[in-house]
DNA sequence: TGTATAATCGAACGATCGTTCTATTGGTGA
DNA sequence: TCACCAATAGAACGATCGTTCGATTATACA
């Protein structure tokens, strides 16, 4: 176990808590073991308690998806390289498919209703920032749409194939799929 | 609200219920108020209290995706009739997109090292029936199994994006691109 | 109609929940 | 070395958790 000697590692174990446990599952008592701080202590950081960690791993876990996946979209390379380099960030937030975070843990149970709006407009902002380097390429906007949402749905849905059958391998090939067929549909 | 007048009834709610919050989202109280029943009259029915009635839901699931899903995959009818008949299978399962159960609510918290070995079980057995129906029609081992692995891929990855987005008729478009791709890679 | 039992309920149990209190430790600048 | 404060911790709070108890109501059959 990784030793807590800062707040950034702090956060970082409660994201690992958080997405193992879920909101709900995730105890006061699990937070101290966990993190080796005493009660008392996670509420000198955190006087919100447990719903201002969860604020912080959700801020956290915004921030790295931000960084990670979708600023390469955002920059002024040729298109190939600007979806190799979000599935490169994908691959990294996600852990090789390993985590399952963001939906499973924040879109449930007690956390939905703060989380829900954030949720849907991540999922929205991540559409139209494919929606619009694909458009750069020439393509349509109809077209665009469908093959943007093609994008996130397969990288979803590997996510969860991946969690659920134990077999990571199958998240790595989508993801290698994704960027061959994006090239090809763009090409022809 | 639906009045509960039989066990069948109950498990329904008490489905609808845990999809809601969770499994540990859920407490008595909730399980009391939304049902009508009260707390010793649930344990009447489920003399194993609340972690029974989780297993009577899974069961239910369990029950309703082999029938909804699964059997129509088991048939002697036509390739795209089957795949159809699932397809169909599933918006009724999962509610045209709005419902997002299983892996949710089951494969998170206190329930994950109860029923993770069954989910595990539920999405390899649905894979190796669309690997089956798909060399049937002369299609080799390799290739099959990546256009199975593709078909549940999609039909998750939709229901995650359309739940997140609440765009709902994404789902079904999905669901259409499916039989759609299939048909096409089938005949190639 | 009388009786057995299926089904219901509110009250209360001990345990644990998230939170707060009070006190102690550890390091840093004067 | 001392004073100050960031950081820690255990004990205890009221509230709620899942569960059980004792007793009451509804239903079905003789």
């Amino acid at each position: 176990m990784v030793k807590i000697v800062s707040y950034k590692d702090l956060v970082d174990k409660l994201t690992e808590i958080f997405c193992e446990y879920g909101y709900d599952g995730t105890s006061l008592t699990i937070l101290s073991q966990n993190t080796g701080l005493g009660r008392a202590s996670l509420y000198y950081h955190f006087p919100g308690g447990k719903e201002e960690m969860a604020n912080a791993v959700y801020e956290k876990i915004t921030r790295d998806f931000t960084k990670l996946v979708l600023s390469p979209l955002a920059t002024d390379q040729a298109f190939q390289t600007k979806i190799k380099n979000m599935l490169e960030g994908i691959n990294l937030f996600y852990n090789n498919g390993r985590r399952s975070c963001l939906l499973d843990v924040f879109a449930i149970g007690s956390t939905k209703d703060i989380f829900d709006s954030q949720i849907k407009n991540a999922a929205l902002y991540w559409k139209d920032s494919l929606i619009k380097i694909i458009q750069d390429e020439g393509i349509e906007n109809s077209k665009a749409i469908l093959l943007s949402e093609d994008i996130i749905i397969s990288i979803e849905g590997a996510l969860v194939f991946a969690r659920a059958t134990g077999d990571f391998e199958s998240f790595n090939r989508t993801l290698e799929n994704i960027l061959l067929n994006i090239t090809k549909d763009i090409l022809d």
